[in-house]
DNA sequence: CTCCCATATTGATTCAAATCAAATACGGCG
DNA sequence: CGCCGTATTTGATTTGAATCAATATGGGAG
């Protein structure tokens, strides 16, 4: 595979696994009042890659997790906090940040269904990112002292290993690529994400703001909106405020290997 | 902890794991005629934090791992390299690093005593960067099927997460730092590094070139040597080639963080 | 020991993107 | 349904860092 297809794929591969068995339900609010079994869930696809997926249906039989609703706006831990487990996401769409003292903050991540959270926290057994709710969202609770099976292991390792490739193309982006660059491996990045999960690759609404996206690429807000213009006058793109219509992903995939000098 | 501090210490806290039992040696070259015993190991310390280290001595006795030599500008692996193993840094020097179709490449990140190299092959069964020594250097090398043992499994995870929150820290510094503050970084990051593995922290010898600073700065070589000289002249720091001696590191520091308005 | 090539420094100029600054458009709420 | 605050677009200007260019330095090969 390619490096530029890599990166694209990253994402698309930063698949979910599932818990052992039935886990304790949490302390207090907004937890589904029954666990939720692995075996009816509509995510099972994308949940059980690889390793997990047919051959092991005899574990998945076992599976269940207590889920959690998250409105929007609502983080879901906060850099500092302790680390009990990981997240799935059932539903919805989340975005990661770090700051630094003097205010400044950086979004490190967006995260759709399927997606795990809150591995950065098993390092130090606290969380080193805020995770926040971009819209109303479900996700599955996943205690981390709950993961013993071998087979769980491995897969946990497998999907933290593709969040470290994926984040080798975040740097990669960040570090040698040129704002339209960026912003095109964005789109197309988010497209290949969206098609994985049953929805258009060429059409989609953006969860997040400007800033955000800009924080995410290293760009300022004004920058990622005259861009957005830009891509809509060249015919690539048409824009409607966070409406996004993809017209020419080949364009797009020269815009972002900077084929078109 | 703070999230500054947080930056700087992931790499120091970037720390390695021992392997399950001996390893059967590897098909010919450059490896030692005999493993080699953990219990033997200089880099214990560094090797075994948190969990691994005196509560499970049981476990350390039993283990030794295949050594293999490296010379400065050979690649311990491409990317696209099937993967096997996992190597630790018992002495030596290395960056690793990405490459795009279009030649640009970006330095990930650069390696020292008693870290882990080879993770971003787990996720896929193949590596996903270049490995190359900067000088010559002897690693241990890991077979990842060989790690069964369950305490072993919990301590990989917690190296690869240590790596993500780094990870999150380079994202920060190329997304949001300027120039300036990303040399600084670097240079304390470094400083922290070595001190943790029983060097000075004030004066070491850079094994990287300016432009592979520059790469994974996300800056021009011009910029970067620019900047040593810089700092110089501000009385941070001292330069003469590869060497460096700090004079100031609470000074870096407000550079690093833009105290200095 | 000396030559040679890779590496590093420093200067001049250009350029991409940030910042500063309005104006406009939405979306949620009363 | 209209108001208000937030988000977005677009324009003008500044600026930080890249690029282009010319030396200088040092380490390694022979």
């Amino acid at each position: 595979m390619s490096v530029t297809a890599a990166i694209l794929e990253a994402n698309r591969r930063r698949l979910t696994l599932v818990p052992r068995n039935a886990c304790a339900k949490r302390a207090g609010d907004k937890v589904a009042p029954f666990p939720t079994r692995c075996t009816t869930c509509n995510l099972r696809e994308l949940c059980l890659p690889c390793g997990l997926a047919a051959s092991d249906s005899d574990l998945l039989g076992g599976l269940a997790y207590t889920r959690k609703r998250m409105k929007r706006g609502e983080f879901l831990f906060r850099a500092g906090a302790g680390f009990d487990s990981l997240y799935a996401i059932r539903t919805g769409f989340f975005k990661s940040s770090v700051v630094l003292e003097d205010g400044r903050d950086q979004v490190t991540g967006f995260h759709m269904a399927g997606e795990i959270m809150g591995m950065d926290g098993i390092g130090t057994d606290s969380h080193s990112a805020d995770v926040l709710a971009l819209e109303d969202s479900e996700v599955c609770i996943i205690p981390y002292a709950h993961l013993e099976e071998a087979r769980m292991q491995r897969q946990l390792q497998k999907v933290m290993s593709r969040e470290l490739v994926r984040d080798q193309g975040v740097m990669l982006l960040l570090g040698t690529m040129k704002a339209e660059e960026r912003l095109a491996a964005f789109l197309l990045n988010l497209s290949q994400r969206f098609v994985a999960r049953g929805f258009s690759p060429l059409e989609f609404h953006l969860r997040m703001t400007r800033e955000e996206i800009g924080s995410y690429l290293g760009l300022s807000l004004e920058t990622v909106s005259r861009l957005f213009s830009r891509f809509q006058e060249d015919g690539l793109i048409q824009v409607q405020q966070k409406h996004i219509r993809i017209h020419d992903i080949p364009g797009l995939k020269a815009v972002m290997i900077h084929l078109n000098d």
